[in-house]
DNA sequence: TGATTAGTATATCAATATGATATATTTAGG
DNA sequence: CCTAAATATATCATATTGATATACTAATCA
């Protein structure tokens, strides 16, 4: 499932602009799937093409003219057609985790640093969460809320009880070097 | 921190050639970072241009022949540079949370289905893992084995908890779309 | 008041990365 | 004997990011 897939789900829950489809990528897909506008505004001009969604203009007198997308019954069906393919594996790629390989080059003092603002951030994500998923959510959005929790939770616990783990290899590393 | 950089923080381990930089990626990067040969080898070509790595060439009688690269003191000192900067955010694409966020649009057999497959691939993952990890592991490869079994046994039995919500969307979505 | 930041809306582009494919040979397994 | 896996290089179309450009409004703040 691509970006361009991605869009057109998006539109089965309604009508929407590119702008706006930013934005639920980043309100409702934050912790699954990421695009930008230079993955969506292309996708959608390919869709339009392929017949897929349909373009009406609205000039606006006081704001940029808004192209407002509409998804078609072919692209209903497309749409469908692709969420039924097994779907593919995680892409997954953590910055944090590989530094952490690389902890008996580093000062101990950084990756205490490093791993405490790692806690925090994760901490921020879970708040945010909570204030991000609806009151009155559907079954769907609360297991994804929940989802989000669960595995934020599972690894601030885990860095916790195992941080001391990297704190030594940073130490003995570094006692190594000299 | 991009593919070229983690290339070098290979390479601090000891001298490879791309293609055992692409095992050690496969091997020792599987759950954090993930680089084809398309990225592995344009790196390498441009950290030697830079100096950060340098090159000899190996030819083997009954194989192709070898680059074999070594970090040069430029590339180790760029590479701890690089690295103690504070880490950009994950990045986390998974097409099967996209598929379940549309569990309303599909049948729920293929919703079961799917969430029964994924619980089977993260238990291969758990099992995989205990094979890849070292028998006599530092205490970095010891966090880093545990931080994939924890976040991956969470996801299972959040999986089994609340696959229930998932299901009952699928099934009123059906019932509604007749 | 005036300045700055955030929001609405479009779009492009260089740089980066993926995933597939090509080439060529050896070794292991059934 | 044949096939699949392993060793080793490399390229290329396609996908995607992250930054940037443009242009206007609304809200915040000193």
């Amino acid at each position: 499932m691509d970006i361009r897939t991605l869009c057109l789900g998006i539109l089965t829950m309604g009508d929407a602009t590119g702008y706006e489809i930013k934005k639920t990528f980043e309100e409702k897909l934050d912790l699954i799937f990421h695009a930008s506008y230079g993955s969506i505004y292309p996708s959608l001009n390919k869709l339009t093409e392929e017949g897929l969604v349909s373009c009406r203009e609205l000039s606006q007198e006081k704001r940029p003219d808004k192209k407002i997308y509409t998804i078609t019954a072919a692209g209903r069906y497309a749409f469908l057609e692709k969420v039924m393919n097994k779907p593919a594996a995680d892409r997954f790629r953590s910055e944090f985790l590989a530094t952490l390989m690389f902890a008996h080059l580093l000062p101990a003092s950084t990756i205490s640093q490093m791993i405490d603002e790692r806690i925090a951030d994760r901490e921020r994500k879970i708040s945010d969460m909570a204030t991000g998923c609806p009151e009155r959510p559907t079954d769907t959005e609360q297991f994804m809320c929940g989802y989000g929790r669960t595995v934020y939770q599972a690894e601030i616990d885990y860095l916790i009880e195992n941080r001391h783990l990297l704190e030594a290899d940073a130490l003995l590393g570094r006692r190594a070097a000299e």
